[in-house]
RNA sequence: GCCAAGGUGGCAGAGUCCGGCCGAACGCAGCGGCCUGCAGAGCCGCCUACCGCCGGUUCAAAUCCGGCCCUUGGCUCCA
């Protein structure tokens, strides 16, 4: 089977076809830098990452560009607050800067470009003016506005009908619209203070002070801000092309803000903007969302470092990218433990490897074989719309087949034990799980340590002192270090990675 | 109210587009056995689901059609 993708357009699986068969053009809708990453941001993110890598995987040459909006009513208002910044251009950048160094921690392939709104206010304006001599837009009291009765395809994505639609934006701002639904290209002036009062936090500027540094753009309609959709069209059209193969994004971001990208680009262009609109499904927890506004977040920050990425990227992926998730320290845990199964799987048939039981005529055909049908299934899944978790499913066969060909067994199948840890090193690094993290300097001084005191336990052992022997292992548990006793002596595991 | 997604075992979560291989994957938890000084890990096996409810189509439905109930998301900033 080839990769098939679930397309919100259409609300049906189809075969992927990009453009020119050896590239895809990503877009993925990034974040207001106005609050640190959350969980529910690493998920998308991860799942993105896991596309990326499997388009890569399937040959093609990914061209994957990432936004972010770093003007917005709520980044002013966190000037002054904590160390963020003086003026709404540093605060954005402090956020952007924590967002990049989240997305380091999560193993994120880098995207090809990073654009920000305030660098492209001149390709925002061009869209816009466009828009105005197609007959699309209209200028009112120095704001212009998107005028939907224009754009027949209006509500296409979303499935809505104009009627339907009761309006966007600003009440204040309706008497200026000609229709309830138009929404705002450019906005006149610089920003409200009683926007920013409302998602002030503790700390921050007086909404007054912050307001002045808020940025402002000189425009054909006069100084002004751009409107939140805007953005998008221009950078992607700017970064990728006037059709993007593949657009991401938050499935909350369906409407309004991506029936806007839709009805902005295809009227500036008459091309089609997006061929396939990909949804990332949310967070649930405790029966709701998890989000910036309703504050039940989880920081990336936090979670890498009580978790370590590689559990982290295997609880992210363990429903399909579509579906909503449940967070709970029940699924994260389990998550865990599939993780530490996968690698204590894989550490064991690297260490076989290299052991003088493996032997090059040894030959267990039947591991060898569920090795090669899972690797096959891993592929099956990911080209059935990106299922990260039959994906994961396969790589816990390899897992079992390793253990189950090293049981009991005095001679191993070297040959059958390579292709086991080069599936699991390869399919692995799809999902961006890594085996073989580099261990730190500090992690090697820990190793030696726990080496000389297990030395000092089978001393105990022989001498028959079991009980001295239990409590340096129950100390060393306490610790987060795993010890293990097998005929070959004590192995151990280190908390981290 | 309108739009969208979803309701599968103790938990979590695939499968539903292309009906039979699904009495239902993988994993976690639980149980039994092996291994072990003990424990852990591991191996082998077991356990628990007729797939929201009702009706229909079909030789055959978790998968298709109709109705109903419930949950979540969007319609305001949001991945």
């Amino acid at each position: 089977m080839t990769l098939h993708v679930t397309n919100t357009l259409t609300g049906e699986t189809e075969p992927f076809e990009p453009q020119d068969p050896d590239n895809v053009l990503l877009y993925y809708c990034g974040l207001t830098v106005s609050d640190p990453p959350h969980l529910g941001h690493a998920r998308s993110w991860v799942h993105v990452d896991v596309m990326h890598r499997w388009l890569e995987f399937l040959g093609y040459d990914v061209r994957h560009v990432e936004n972010f909006t770093d003007v917005n009513e709520k980044i002013v208002a966190r000037v002054g607050e904590d160390d963020l910044g003086e003026d709404e251009s540093e605060v954005a950048e402090s956020y952007v800067e924590r967002t990049l160094s989240d997305m380091r921690s999560l193993n994120l392939l880098r995207a090809e470009v990073y654009p920000r709104v305030s660098e492209h206010v001149p390709e925002i304006i061009d869209l816009v003016e466009t828009l105005v001599e197609k007959g699309y837009a209209y200028e009112s009291n120095g704001s212009v506005y998107f005028d939907v009765t224009q754009f027949d395809d209006y509500g296409k994505l979303s499935n809505q009908e104009l009627e339907e639609i009761e309006s966007q934006g600003d009440p204040d701002e309706r008497s200026e619209k000609r229709h309830p639904a138009d929404f705002a290209l450019w906005k006149a002036g610089g920003v409200d203070a009683d926007a920013i009062e409302e998602h002030r936090h503790e700390g921050a500027a007086e909404p007054e002070k912050a307001c002045e540094t808020a940025q402002t753009w000189d425009s054909p309609w006069g100084e002004g801000r751009p409107g939140w959709h805007i953005e998008c069209s221009a950078m992607s059209m700017t970064h990728l092309d006037e059709t993007l193969d593949l657009h991401v994004g938050g499935r909350d971001l369906v409407f309004p803000h991506h029936e806007n990208e839709i009805a902005q680009s295809e009227a500036a262009t008459d091309a089609t903007f997006a061929n396939y609109w990909l949804h990332c499904e949310l967070f649930e927890m405790d029966d709701e969302k998890m989000s910036s506004s309703l504050g039940n977040f989880v920081t990336v920050e936090d979670a890498v470092e009580r978790w370590g990425t590689n559990v982290l990227r295997t609880f992210l992926t363990a429903g399909s990218y579509n579906s909503t998730q449940l967070y709970s320290d029940e699924t994260i845990a389990e998550a865990e433990e599939r993780w530490e199964r996968l690698e204590r799987a894989y550490e064991a048939a690297a260490d076989a490897v290299d052991s003088p039981d493996a032997r090059t005529k040894v030959e267990d055909a039947e591991f060898r074989a569920t090795v090669e049908k899972a690797r096959e299934a891993f592929g099956e899944a990911m080209n059935d719309d990106f299922n990260t978790r039959e994906a994961q499913s396969a790589l816990l066969e390899v897992a079992t087949a390793i253990n189950s060909h090293l049981e009991g067994r005095e001679e191993y199948d070297y040959r059958g034990l390579r292709e086991a840890v080069e599936a699991l090193e390869e399919l692995g690094s799809v999902l961006g799980l890594s085996f073989t993290g580099e261990t730190t300097g500090e992690a090697n001084l820990a190793g030696d340590v726990v080496d000389l005191v297990l030395d000092v336990r089978e001393q105990e052992r022989e001498d028959g002192n079991y009980e001295r022997a239990d409590e340096l292992r129950d100390e060393l548990e306490a610790l987060g270090i795993e010890v293990q006793d097998t005929d070959d002596g004590p192995t151990y595991r280190l908390p981290s990675e």
